[in-house]
DNA sequence: ACGTTGACCTATA
DNA sequence: GTATAGGCCAACG
């Protein structure tokens, strides 16, 4: 589809881009889009991701306070937490461990 | 076009 | 420190 989702692609193409071993942040995300507050909306996008192409690393995206509030979302609760801790992150909790260290910010990366 | 929703964030009690 | 309320922006029904 060459029609771009607007703020979606944005979302999906900044998530692509999170390095392995990493994670970002909703608020983070939606600040580099230039929408601050819309923090709600990068999650919303996570949701539509299922049918999106190629698919998103949406287990890559955390709430602000490290929390896996989206594992919800995924097929299996578990899964979100196995693909972090797959990804050499240490998940205790539903929250990441060294948040702090693996947060990747897209402002500061990019 | 209006109202509701949504994987959030911040503030106040 | 924990609980509840409100606000934020954009898409969906």
């Amino acid at each position: 589809m060459i029609k771009d989702t607007s703020f979606f692609e944005k979302v999906y193409e900044v998530v692509r881009k999170i390095p392995g071993g990493r994670v970002s942040t909703y608020g983070h995300i939606a600040d580099y889009l230039g929408s601050k507050g819309a923090a709600r909306m990068v999650g919303w996008a996570m949701n539509v991701s299922h049918h999106t192409d190629p698919p998103v690393p949406a287990h890559r995206v955390v709430n602000r306070n490290g929390l896996l509030t989206g594992k919800i979302h995924f097929r299996t609760e578990d899964m979100m937490q196995k693909l972090l801790e797959n990804e050499g992150l240490t998940i205790c909790d539903d929250t990441v461990m060294n948040f702090e260290e693996v947060l990747w910010d897209p402002l500061k990366e990019l």
